[in-house]
DNA sequence: GTAAAAAGGCAACATAGTTGCAAAATATTC
DNA sequence: GAATATTTTGCAACTATGTTGCCTTTTTAC
């Protein structure tokens, strides 16, 4: 990777944190880092892992939340009762999250990914239900692991 | 209610637990008394708060897993990160659960619905991914708190 | 560069979940 | 229905996860 690319990435990462209000500080570009070098979901243990020798693990909870409020990263609901955060397209903002594309979790790898292409279906509810917000999480074999089982 | 009715649920209850291999006991029949009195979903803590006087939360812990083993309730992903148990249909057995329907979690009452009517639907995968579970949470208003918001 | 504001680190705490083991309850056998 | 084998329970201790208050350090704004 040159030089330039890593300049890049770390002006991206000033660029997006200024745009959200937050000050630049060398936690939440260690972390936004992490999400940007890989293409799937971290659970809060993955980035405690990667970014705890470094950083308080209450910095890293503070982070995450600072992140989930001002719509950069979103949560993905999991079976398995582990918090899972995926960074967000760029129509997220602060409070709001845009988040109708389904997540699938593979049962071999266990990576989630974001599938920004695949839109939740509309659901029709019983009468009386009032649906607000879709969560559609898939469970399955992913790309990668397919024929490697 | 009369002394028929109770009956009628503990003779149930006793027959659902050794269908499944389980021996009848006090903290087994109160825990799934909860789940058949309500008709709703419940969380660990609901469960604990409501059994938790009379037996350790160990026993409350091992007691739901062994009734998810045994394919008696099946857990429900929640974005609060706080797992949810609800009875499963009789067509769940010992390991192999079906549990295609929609679950529904109310933004204003907090209590979570099986739908057991509405089937979870196809979701067309990109090429290379496999799907063998799919898991659909709704959050909205229910049925009961819908006009007295 | 300095002052104000924000974020981080630490400690202490609260909650959630797990494990091993001895005691108690349940099931089994005769 | 009593004795034995099996299962389940409660307890204690432990790990993991998440939160809060306060003081120090870093970042930002001027």
């Amino acid at each position: 990777m040159s030089n330039k690319t890593i300049e890049d990435i770390e002006n991206r990462i000033a660029s997006l944190l200024k745009r959200s209000d937050l000050s630049v500080t060398e936690s939440r570009r260690k972390i936004l880092h992490l999400f940007l070098e890989q293409p799937g979901a971290l659970a809060h243990g993955d980035i405690e892992r990667k970014a705890g020798e470094k950083f308080d693990r209450v910095t890293v909870y503070r982070t995450l939340q600072a992140f989930v409020d001002k719509g950069i990263i979103h949560t993905i609901p999991t079976a398995d009762n582990s918090i899972r955060y995926a960074l967000c397209k760029d129509d997220c903002s602060a409070g709001h999250h845009h988040d109708h594309h389904v997540h699938f979790v593979c049962s071999i790898c266990n990576n989630t990914y974001c599938l920004d292409d695949v839109v939740t279906p509309e659901i029709k509810l019983p009468k009386g239900y009032h649906a607000e917000q879709v969560e559609v999480v898939v469970e399955g074999v992913c790309k990668n692991c397919k024929g490697r089982e």
